[in-house]
This record gives C-alpha cells, sequence and structure tokens, in this order.
DNA sequence: TCTTGACTTAGAGTTAACTCTAAAGATTAC
DNA sequence: GTAATCTTTAGAGTTAACTCTAAGTCAAGA
C-alpha cells in the first residue's frame, strides 16, 4: 500500500508537519517522491514509524534514533552496534519500569490518602488514619 | 535536619541552577532563608521534591506539579482535585506502562534477531530464521 | 585575617522537538 | 473545468526545561 503524507498522519497521530521534520532530520530515508514532489509512503516507511515510536517512547533522542538509522543503512558492518544499542535501550527500559513501578506505590497511597481526606473534609485527619500511616511507611514517608 | 543548596544538589542529583530554577517557578514555596539570603531546605523539603520527582517521572509538566503545590497550599477546599489529579495521573501512567510493556516485547526481539544476526554475519540471514520469524509474528511485524 | 569555595541575583542563552507561515503547485470530487 | 483540498518548500517561531554568566556576597578552615 502507499499512502499520502496526510493519510500517515492520520494513521500515525503525528502531523503532517511532524512526519516532514522527521523526515528533514533523517529519520525517513526511504520515504519515496512522485515526479511532481509529493511523499509517497510505503508499510515499509510506517514500520519504521513505529520503530521511531518505540524507541523515542523508551527515551532515545532522535538524535540517537537517526544513529541508528545510519547504521541500518550501512549495512552489515554495524550489526554489533545496533545490538549494542538494543541491549543498552533494554536496560534503561528495565529501570525505566521500576521506577514507574515505585512512582504507582506511591501514588496509589495518595489515592488512598485523598479518598480518606475527601471523606473526612480534611487531609489533617485523613493523615491520622492509623492503616493509612502503615501504608505511607511502606510506600516511604511524606505529608504532601 | 538542614540542608544548603548544595548539598540538596547532591542529595537529589539535581543541579543548584535547577533547585533555583524549581522555586523561581513557584515548586519550592517552603524553602526557608537565612537573614544573609542563603536557602536553607528541610526534609520537608525534600519530600517535596521527591514528590516532584515522581510527578515529573509519571509525565507531568512543571506547570501542572505548581498547579498541584498550589492547590496543597489553599488547603482543605481542594481536596477533590488533588484526588482528581492523582486518579488522572495514575491512569495516565497505567497506559505508560502498558506501552512499555509492548516496546520491551520490540526491543527484545531486535536482541534476537540482532544476536543471531552478530553470529550469521548478516541481518539478512538471521531474518530466516524460522523461530525469529514466528517470534516476529507474535510482537508485529517489521524488518528493521 | 585571608583565602577558598559555596552561595546570591537578574537575566540571557541553549536544546530538543516540534509548530507554523506563506506562497505556490498538485490532486480530487463534482 | 473548476472549486476545494492537499501538498510542497524554506525558513521563522514556539515551548519546556533547563543551563549558564557576571558580578558580587557569605562562611569555614589555616
Amino acid at each position: 500500500m502507499r499512502y499520502s503524507i496526510g493519510q500517515v498522519a492520520k494513521k500515525t497521530g503525528l502531523t503532517a508537519h511532524t512526519l516532514r521534520y522527521y523526515e528533514k532530520e533523517g529519520l525517513l530515508p526511504f520515504v519515496q517522491k512522485t515526479g511532481s514532489g509529493l511523499r509517497v509512503f510505503s508499510d515499509t516507511d510506517i514500520g519504521w514509524l513505529e520503530m521511531i515510536e518505540c524507541l523515542k517512547g523508551v527515551g532515545m533522542s532522535l538524535k540517537d534514533i537517526k544513529q541508528y538509522i545510519d547504521w541500518f543503512r550501512e549495512g552489515d558492518e554495524t550489526l554489533l552496534q545496533r545490538l549494542e544499542m538494543f541491549q543498552q535501550q533494554r536496560a534503561h527500559l528495565e529501570n525505566q519500569m521500576e521506577q514507574l513501578n515505585k512512582y504507582m506505590a506511591k501514588i496509589n497511597y495518595k489515592i488512598h490518602l485523598y479518598t480518606e481526606a475527601v471523606r473526612l473534609g480534611s487531609l489533617e485527619k485523613a493523615h491520622q488514619n492509623k492503616e493509612l500511616q502503615a501504608e505511607q511507611q511502606r510506600v516511604y514517608g511524606d505529608m504532601f
């Protein structure tokens, strides 16, 4: 299948502006153009965009994503660099997920606390609830 | 305990510049100053910084974090707003974690693929491995 | 006391990642 | 065929979150 920039924008949730910007930054080196200069995206290009979304979601900068794409274009000489990059990103992702679990515990505590506070009409009173105090100890303490 | 800005910087991994910036943006309204103007951080302030780190980590902007702090300062009239904010952030965090799990599957597949590719000296050959093709199907397909 | 290093301020500068503009050309629906 | 819509370009502008500078003040150790 072939897609115009607008169709890809709809499909991916990015704007046409952003897609052009990505291309300018070297992130979409495989997009074709018609004789009159219009971009034509293939399913392969959509696949690259999904990979870019993944790497961005893991916290990579566009610059580093471009590095990966450049390595890909250089061929099998850069297989090891690419493997190492993915290993680094996995390690990074593991840390990230661990962090998010901690944040979740903290936010769950806040939800308990504020649910009780809303019920009682007072944060101070909610804070005196023994059960919540115990949970706060577990999550690691504060009062905000 | 009381801490200078430099001690807090070390403790939190933020720079003194960043701490001053946070204060300027209204995120640290409880930090005291000495007669001569030096900042004095308390354990309560450290607690706030941990909360800010958490909310930032969940994806909130400094502006929205300030909103929460302002609500806190307004007292029990804003309990419901704060509860709703935390509920929204929990929902957001759940989506985020789900996304990260998908990214992890994708990256694990890449690591398998590239480990095999490095062994064979060719991405093309690794790609022909039946087991990897099956994994790719499960993860959702591409070839980059 | 002197020196060294930490701290103060206002305000300017930086970076990443968009985001928009304007003017013109291309394509589609009727 | 023509109106409406989409796409093109180069380049300027925006936003969030820092990051740094300069010129001076403060505090602790030898």
